[in-house]
DNA sequence: GATGTAATATGCCGATCGGTCCACTTAGAA
DNA sequence: TTCTAAGTGGACCGATCGGCATATTACATC
């Protein structure tokens, strides 16, 4: 166990990162035992569940992974604005940094088995959910009430899913870009009392790349 | 071709059910063949390139149904708000008629295989340019400057792809009607002169629930 | 009616799929 | 030192994968 440290943790992450970029059907569990250097021996070991198990795990760990990349955006940023600009920019350049080929951790894999796996489905909606708590959060301090800002946070998950579907296709961060401020400009308008002066400048540079720093051209 | 008519259309139409709910690999052309009722002759002796030409092929159609349905609303709707309401209501409804199965026809193919397979890349943008023309049309007849509509359609397509995402993963239809309210919200604040009278009671009942009219049950 | 081509029907290919099984190694407890 | 069990390394399973070859049928054209 101290010599080969955590097999387990290492499937884990292969599969994260494969089916992030390939979907669940079309990563086969050879190519994870491959990237994770792990024996076969220890998947059915680890995961008497087989692949669907691993895959619930992984969702499981690339929602963690998200929570504390918006965690830690929560904690260095003052409003929504910055916080939302900050996420969706960090994201158009990670995304970018990958060749486009690095999706969100659950997207794919929700879609192609959510509903009709039910162990997929519910991590899905686990991290989709732990998502939006935290990002309610950065609407919440800003003074906006629980149920407008949880809200607000559904339509910024769904933004950004969305603009990583498009920026993947068409092989270009700008989407991401031009839907991040228009979620602020959003903001800007129909919340109570606004300080302008926050935002002007923390559009441009992001330099919060980090979601699960995939060490790059590992795959195909 | 007239005892047997249009084999290929029915690979085509039969491919892009599959895809959209359980994804390109996670579909064999076995299953293909079956929902088809095509021989499997006819598929190599129409689709050469195989399973990718398919894939292509179909991603095409479903960009076309789309379009149709978007054009449908577009003749049937006055201002930009009333054409988002209208869509995305009736993509709710539609989503949960499906049991949560139907996504959209293009985000789970292009999330496997973007942008490592040229040909569905390409597919995928080609679709997606279309609608946001399309979309466009609406905000452009409400009076807003070009390159302004243009972005706020990439929204719109950006926010509808992500809310269908957290619906399906959540089993629910509130997340795209909740994603929608905001939308247009949103229109509201930032255009410069508006009518406020159009919106209010659009919001309520869809009927449009048209896209591909899927027969129900037929999968999974 | 003969002929050529488009289309259909089928069987099979090698490769890979997810999954199972078991002999083996190894490390820590007794 | 012995025992035990977690963990490992592969061989192997039937099923299915995408794809190809071939024989045959249907149909249009002359």
């Amino acid at each position: 166990m101290s010599s080969h440290p955590n097999h387990r943790e290492h499937l884990i992450q292969a599969a994260l990162r494969l089916f992030r970029r390939q979907g669940y059907a079309g990563t086969g569990l050879r190519e994870i035992l491959e990237h994770s250097k792990a024996p076969k021996g220890s998947l059915y070991h680890y995961f008497p569940g087989g692949k669907e198990e691993l895959g619930r795990e992984a969702l499981a760990a690339g929602g963690r992974a998200v929570e504390r990349t918006l965690d830690g955006i929560l904690a260095s940023t003052r409003t929504g604005d910055e916080f939302i600009l900050r996420y969706m920019h960090g994201l158009a350049d990670w995304l970018a940094q990958s060749g486009f080929r690095d999706g969100c951790p659950i997207a794919t894999t929700v879609l192609e088995l959510a509903p009709d796996s039910t162990p997929i489905s519910e991590a899905g909606k686990a991290a989709i959910d732990r998502w939006i708590e935290r990002i309610s959060q950065a609407f919440i301090r800003d003074g906006m009430q629980e149920q407008v800002a949880r809200d607000r946070a559904l339509l910024t998950v769904a933004v950004t899913e969305g603009a990583l579907i498009v920026a993947r296709a068409q092989r270009s961060a700008e989407p991401i870009r031009v839907a991040a401020l228009q979620l602020v400009g959003l903001s800007a308008s129909t919340s109570p009392a606004w300080p302008d002066e926050t935002i002007t400048g923390a559009a441009a540079s992001s330099e919060t790349a980090t979601e699960t720093s995939v060490p790059e051209r590992s795959i195909s």
